[in-house]
RNA sequence: CUCCCGUUCGUCUAGCCCGGCCUAGGACACCAGGUUUUCAUCCUGGCGACAGGGGUUCGAAUCCCCUACGGGAGGCCA
């Protein structure tokens, strides 16, 4: 029994597409579950648009989801280069190959690949034109994932371009069977396409790999598959936001995959093992950004301080909440304090700006609803007399501290709550007071109270 | 225009291969309550689907055929 040896074979654009990174991700799974190899193979043979930047973005982007390979830039092995741009070499040996076989000749300065069969001619209402076809027998994939697909090829193709570069459809296969892959895991796009693939492989003599075809990514509105310009296509933006990566790649895993016993959210570990063909759907799956924020936040939940302080704190200095000059103790603590109410990172400096600011914008709206409620001065000096004296801060000390001035004015406890976090923080929500008080300290706390009976008239 | 693939709640999906246990399960979203302050928290409940039509069968979401719809491919792009 041969070891399995996938690979993935981005084209680099600049652009790491979430679709590209899903499929990436299950050649990555299944290598892992059966634990063999993942090579990747970088495609640039479009001069043009392949630069090394691009190439980062990529790499960066297979970083960040965690996804190693085991041959490829980088890293080397035996079956390099791995650079589509490095390969004429192999190339043209495998193109001697078909020209000794009489499979290949030249059109307009194009070499063409010559199927085997009966010629005619036919109008071909899509090109608008008369065009060779082949009465050729029908080629049947075994597809791991969508059973047996038998499709005809019917027209010879380019393999080799007039400016003398060999084209995607023979690079791959070639590089496929001269990479020993065992499983072509791909875009459900390149299905059609691999009738052309199975007829070059069947023209080397060369046993075709098992092919898996995966379902796509639609668009999260309106119709068509997610591209480049679509909300939520890009990883790099992700991680640019904030984004929790195990999260990312649980939820891409989610899309076209499942465990089949309601298993969502799963360690890659977990994902490992249970990974399997049998569990990937046909049908194509649309994107869903609410699922994944939410998939997220679980994650975010889950994190410890000192990483959830790594993946806030570029937000939070953008926001200018933070500096280097900021306590890092002090941070700490309203992270966590903040820990079990956060749905995401990217607007988390809006909903904890105040603690670390002291000008901070304040809600009209709230405050309103508070003078309504009437009475608002006097809770606050009746809460000032003791907040002053008193030393401790803890939540649980505040809390006595109040139920005491409650029954003292015959009030309940809560109505002094509104108008305490309305006078600290300029709004109507937030985490938990008591422990919110606790976090801020004393001289925040008493410094802010006295401010705003100064300054606002309530 | 041709060929290929697909179609279960708004969305991701379980069930389909091996027909009865499906009055079709879960999750996100949404709505309503609750959590003796707030909610970008948590809990409880609700809403909500087998694309349509024909077969086969005692019985079909599950098997077969047709139609519709969706997606993809048809490049000297990958």
């Amino acid at each position: 029994m041969s070891e399995v040896r996938v690979r993935f074979a981005p084209s680099p654009t600049g652009f790491f597409h979430i679709g590209s990174a899903r499929t990436a991700l299950f050649n990555w799974l299944y290598a892992k579950h059966t634990g063999g190899q993942f090579i990747l193979r970088v495609e640039d043979t479009d001069k043009e648009r392949n630069t090394e930047e691009a190439l980062q973005v990529l790499i960066e982007g297979m970083q960040w989801l965690g996804l190693d390979w085991d041959e490829g830039p980088g890293k080397g092995g035996q079956f390099g280069p791995y650079f589509q741009s490095q390969r004429s070499a192999v190339y043209e040996e495998y193109l001697n190959l078909l020209k000794s076989k009489n499979r290949v000749y030249e059109k307009e300065g194009a070499l063409w690949f010559r199927l085997e069969g009966e010629r005619y001619i036919e109008y071909d209402d899509f090109k608008k034109a008369e065009v060779e076809k082949v009465k050729n027998t029908p080629v049947v994939i075994d597809d791991a994932i969508r059973g047996r697909v038998e499709r005809t090829e019917e027209r010879d193709f380019v393999i080799v371009r007039s400016n003398g570069e060999p084209v995607f459809h023979f690079v791959n296969v070639v590089d496929d069977i001269s990479m020993n892959i065992t499983h072509v895991i791909r875009g459900e796009d390149h299905l059609s396409n691999t009738s052309k693939h199975v007829e070059l492989f069947k023209a080397f003599g060369v046993k075709p790999p098992i092919f898996a075809h995966i379902p796509l990514i639609l668009k999260e509105s309106g119709p068509g598959k997610m591209s480049k310009r679509d909300k939520g296509a890009l990883i790099e933006e992700y991680q640019k936001r904030g984004f929790v990566s195990d999260a990312v790649c649980n939820y891409i895993c989610l899309l076209g995959w499942n465990p089949k016993d309601d298993q969502e959210k799963m360690s890659i570990q977990t994902i490992i093992e249970r990974f399997d063909f049998d569990g990937i759907n046909k049908g194509n799956a649309r994107f869903d950004e609410q699922k994944l924020a939410a998939l997220n936040s679980e994650y975010l939940k889950e994190l410890s301080i000192e990483t959830l302080t790594q993946l806030a704190l570029p937000e939070l200095e953008e926001a200018g909440c933070v500096t280097d000059q900021t306590d890092r103790e002090y941070l700490h603590s309203v992270l966590r304090l903040v820990q079990p109410k956060i749905k995401s990172l990217d607007t988390l400096a809006d909903y904890v700006g105040y603690f670390f600011q002291e000008r901070y914008e304040e809600d009209a709206k709230a405050l309103a609803r508070i003078q309504k409620n009437g009475d608002a001065k006097n809770l606050l000096l009746e809460i000032m007399e003791v907040f002053e004296a008193q030393e401790a801060y803890t939540s649980e000390q505040l809390e006595e501290t109040l139920t005491q001035i409650a029954s003292k004015h015959q009030r309940k406890l809560f109505a002094y709550f509104p108008i305490i976090r309305f006078a600290i923080s300029g709004r109507s929500g937030g985490p938990d007071l008591l422990p919110l008080l606790a976090v801020m300290g004393r001289d925040r706390v008493l410094s802010r109270l006295r401010a705003f009976l100064e300054n606002t008239s309530i």
